[in-house]
DNA sequence: AATAACCCCGTTATCGCTAACACATTGAAG
DNA sequence: CTTCAATGTGTTAGCGATAACGGGGTTATT
């Protein structure tokens, strides 16, 4: 472990007999240098072991390379399927993707939010449209590209890549409704925290009462009721006080399958007993058995979007002609209809 | 969104009415300011919006506050564990993570490093003892200390945080035979830049052999064998070559369900036909039923143990006075027997 | 009362790099 | 044989912060 400190842009010039100015041009891709020069230095830094500093670059040229990205967990596939996505599109742009986690909570987005923008970000993605009025105030002050992602907020900030939580709870609940089940529930927590969860849990509700159903089968926890275990103790609240249900929508595939096996446990047969849905088209939806009906989010597919606009706005900021339009992307979601609510 | 640049230190101390550098000194918290000063500091700085720059802060200080961090994937609840642990580690030391991917390729992981290298980080963590030439000698020279986990290397850059996945291969291995199964399948994937699975199964060879059982049912995919599908496969073709199978590890719990589910299929009831153990100690393998056998890693535990080794290396910095020693923190394994190999 | 010991805060000089401009050289266009 | 553009390289001046040093004022020490 060599305490020497690493040599500089300087070093590499004198020991290739250029000027330091000629080392950095040499060293990016679209800057003008001879391809004899351009040899000779790339020898002599290779030589010496030098590793460009992107601290200094940054700090010169003002722009730093960053896009800051906040998600509420990095235990989530969704998420995680949304940043794969994310890195996938800005891959060949050179910028680096500043990863946060939130753990759900907005107070704790607005601590990462400040922290991120010290690092003077070219971009920044949170997830979720809820933020306290602090964060709010950071975003839109922050100068720089501002997206929201996993919602269509009614306010967004600037821009916001995603779908409707309603929407998607009302698309679940009149598919179960057409199926011809009447006594239904739904699974998920009473966070304010995280309003894709309640916001999934309204549509829904919605679409009961407006079918002439009972709503009193809802919103069961005040706990969030993410992981397999939460749903499973949600399913065996729910049939214990409503033992006539008939359908379950929970608020992600986890829980639907925590509140599967809970059914299993009972002697309950899913779907002929008690029909479950999940939501976020995880792997285990698709591979359990039975299969889990489920609401594909495109979380993929966000990332590769949230990509698309992210350059397309640092682009336009090149050119600086036209004024930057906030863009709205809406997400198509899609109901992935399986066996656990297709009677056989 | 303004365009007007944001605002700098000299603009907050101008309208304070003191020096740039009384502004530095009143915004950290350990340096000498009086609290009147550091009061109309904080209040000029709220009124203008002032966001500490760091890239500039970095640079003159030469700590940037970043430790880069490697993991093969962000969809992997084990890795995700890991950086969970870490961030609760580094939480209240100012140091932030800069996280990449190497998907499971260590010549990315090696293009991944050189970027983070750009960044100055002040301690540098890969996953695996296993990288490419050039990328040893990256890390080498780096000048922070490096620190290798989910492995003990043979021959380790500097730290490492671990186990051996030999030894892990051994356990399960053992315990299966112990059980009284003769004939035992091994389900996992052949390559070379993921050793750690690789690991487990020649650690679970070693023990058939030793024991006198045929090692013909292992290494079955020459494809990665990690998600639930691929686990399915994976079963399907094993029972088909060798239907008297009588036990399977699987690399992972993921792939343990999927194989799981896919003996549910033909008819096999787990453990009474067959038993299956997994890897990883994921939800899904407390929550399945039955429940599956697996060797909790401590991947939690693997991120607070990095982020140890990390802050006291950082401190021993800053002593000088001793010499650092590689630290070699090996982490406890748990065989967690479950309902998938206990005939009942 | 005098010396030392702090505590605050300002000044100066970088940190390592790049933007912007200047300048020389070359080759093509008129 | 100019004139001009294109190309490659050097020079200068920061980017926004902090380390290091120093000096004035206040409080402790004997």
């Amino acid at each position: 472990m060599p305490r020497s400190k690493p040599p500089t842009m300087s070093d590499v010039a004198k020991l290739a007999g250029v000027s330091p100015m000629t080392v950095s041009r040499a060293l990016r891709p679209n800057a003008s240098a001879s391809e004899s020069t351009r040899k000779k230095i790339r020898e002599a830094a290779d030589q010496l072991g030098y590793v460009l500093d992107s601290t200094a670059a940054g700090l010169s040229s003002r722009k730093t390379g960053f896009v800051a990205v906040t998600i509420p967990s990095i235990n989530n596939a969704n998420f995680a399927n949304t940043i794969r996505g994310l890195n996938e599109g800005l891959q060949d742009s050179g910028l680096q993707v500043l990863l946060g986690f939130t753990d759900y909570n907005i107070k704790e987005e607005e601590r990462l939010v400040e922290a991120f923008l010290r690092r003077r970000p070219e971009a920044i993605v949170v997830t979720g449209g809820v933020h306290t009025e602090r964060c709010r105030r950071y975003l839109a002050a922050s100068g720089v590209p501002v997206i929201e992602i996993w919602d269509l907020p009614s306010s967004p900030i600037e821009h916001s890549v995603g779908f409707s939580n309603v929407k998607a709870g009302r698309a679940m609940a009149n598919y179960l409704v057409d199926k011809g089940y009447k006594n239904i529930g739904f699974i998920g927590g009473n966070t304010k925290q995280d309003a894709r969860g309640s916001d999934r849990c309204e549509g829904f509700a919605e679409v009961l009462e407006e079918r002439g159903l009972s709503t009193e089968r809802l919103r069961i926890s005040e706990e969030p009721v993410r992981n397999m275990a939460q749903g499973a103790a949600a399913m065996d609240y729910l049939i214990d006080k409503h033992p006539d249900t008939q359908a379950v929508m929970c608020a992600s595939d986890l829980s639907a399958f925590g509140a599967m096996m809970s059914c299993q446990r009972r002697g309950l047969k899913v779907p002929e007993d008690i029909a479950i849905a999940g939501f976020g088209g995880y792997d285990i939806s698709a591979n359990a058995i039975p299969q889990i009906t489920t609401l594909e989010a495109g979380d993929y597919q966000i990332g590769t979007e949230t990509a698309k606009v992210i350059l397309s706005q640092l682009a336009d900021d090149n050119d600086e002609t036209e004024e930057r339009a906030p863009q709205r992307i809406k997400i198509a979601t899609q109901l992935l209809e399986r066996e656990s609510t297709s009677p056989k």
